[in-house]
DNA sequence: ATACTATTTGCAATAATTTGCAACTTTAAT
DNA sequence: ATTAAAGTTGCAAATTATTGCAAATAGTAT
């Protein structure tokens, strides 16, 4: 059995049961309980798991201090934030757009990674605090109560001074001809000039949103470089990639 | 079963019943009532929740969500607050500091006033964020963790935007000669750009802060408009007039 | 294919953590 | 003050982690 394979088998437990055991794992597995350790502390390294005593629970989005902070075990945007952690490397500038998909790669994010993020949403910069090595550059801005993001010409000009290496967005419809949309025009300004930032972008999405359009434009298709999706086996990768020429995760 | 796991369930029951006692826990998780009361001690630390005799409530939730929020009866910091509430007035555009004393005038903030706030503190907008009739203009800039406010060049630029009617500075030491000064230099330049960029300026400060001074230079004293202190009776106020030539209140 | 290198895996010894117990101290209520 | 319940502390047993090392496996170049 492949370490993949392992790994695979560990994490679609861990989604089942929210938790799993050392002992189960080696049994399961038919390999030592230090073999699953190991495992787990790669995972763990990864930020796909968070290792404990005995076993390994989800990485846990610890709590912070907003009200519109995501419920524990939002499956899809759970798998969506793994998979994006992936993309993550030591040292790179980040943007983090402000919606829930971006707040929990952020609440993924394993402590040790030293990054630069920038970010309009204080939910990000506020769980983004207890990561001694990542530095916050906050958008400045017009504050939208409710979703606590800062939105308006400010926060536009203030992206636009950066060059990141890669940006995390949450888009709502990608559509092969009419591009990128979403349903709020300042929303999607701020979205245009963060991604405009980028050398990288990530499109956190589901794959319902994937062939519609909303009001307004943020970018052409083609822009972004990568498509998450919460589809844990992404059989349609292929198809979709034949599609809309995009790279899917 | 992983400690974890009994952490998980801890705060489950506890997010049901609003209470928990350890002798109930050590029954269903099969603990003893002192491994019941070392998590719960652990969890508290974490401040998921309040450890008390018997068992645990759930974590207080006050007025906001900042870490380094003031507790409500701060006297000193109050009496200073609620002086400063005087000065506001209907459709102003105010500029708060990132202190404790101007997060209490926020705290204090009647929910009816029509304000444009401009702010650099992530609990000042927190706390705002309530105010239904407050709309707030976020300085953007470089996260200080811990304080939750922003700092840097980014910052001041976003001041120096903006002609405010009343700025309300958290200063730190006022003197008749030296003029106000602050202990850090960030700081400092950031309260510089607040005060050059208000008509009216609001010195908070407790008395003892008077005639001292730090190593960073804001600006002079007679910029200045009014000095309010934590004095509930200004005995002194006439004369701290003739020496400084301030108002004070 | 063969030989060589690098990685992975299991095992054993050692270290660290967790847990329950017992003795003792503190707290709260009568 | 007295008393019972809760909290604290120290300690030994059990469980879990870590480390070094040798055998097995996979990968690579000749």
């Amino acid at each position: 059995m492949l370490k993949e394979e392992r790994f695979q088998l560990i994490l679609t437990q861990l989604g089942q049961d929210q938790k799993v055991h050392l002992t189960d794992l080696s049994h399961v597995l038919k390999v030592s309980e230090d073999t699953v350790r190991r495992d787990i502390k790669e995972l763990a390294d990864q930020g796909l798991l968070k290792s404990v005593r005995g076993g390994a629970v989800p990485h846990s989005p610890g709590p912070h201090r907003f009200k519109d902070r995501v419920e524990y075990g939002n499956d899809q945007k759970q798998i969506i934030a793994n998979k994006a952690l992936r993309f993550l490397k030591d040292g790179q500038v980040a943007i983090f757009d402000g919606g829930t998909s971006a707040m929990l790669i952020a609440q993924a994010l394993p402590k040790d990674i030293q990054l630069t993020v920038v970010t309009n949403s204080f939910p990000i910069a506020s769980i983004l605090e207890e990561h001694e090595k990542v530095e916050v550059l906050f958008a400045g801005g017009r504050l939208l109560k409710n979703s606590f993001v800062t939105i308006g010409n400010e926060t536009i000009q203030y992206f636009r001074k950066f060059r990141a290496d890669i940006c995390f967005s949450g888009i709502c419809s990608i559509h092969p001809e009419l591009g990128v949309t979403g349903p709020d025009y300042e929303e999607s300004e701020v979205k245009r000039a963060m991604v405009e930032s980028s050398r990288e972008i990530i499109a956190l999405s589901t794959l319902e949103k994937l062939g519609t359009a909303e009001a307004y434009y943020v970018c052409p298709t083609n822009q972004l470089t990568t498509i998450i999706t919460d589809q844990p086996d992404n059989l349609d990768a292929f198809e979709i990639y034949k599609v809309m020429g995009i790279k899917m995760v």
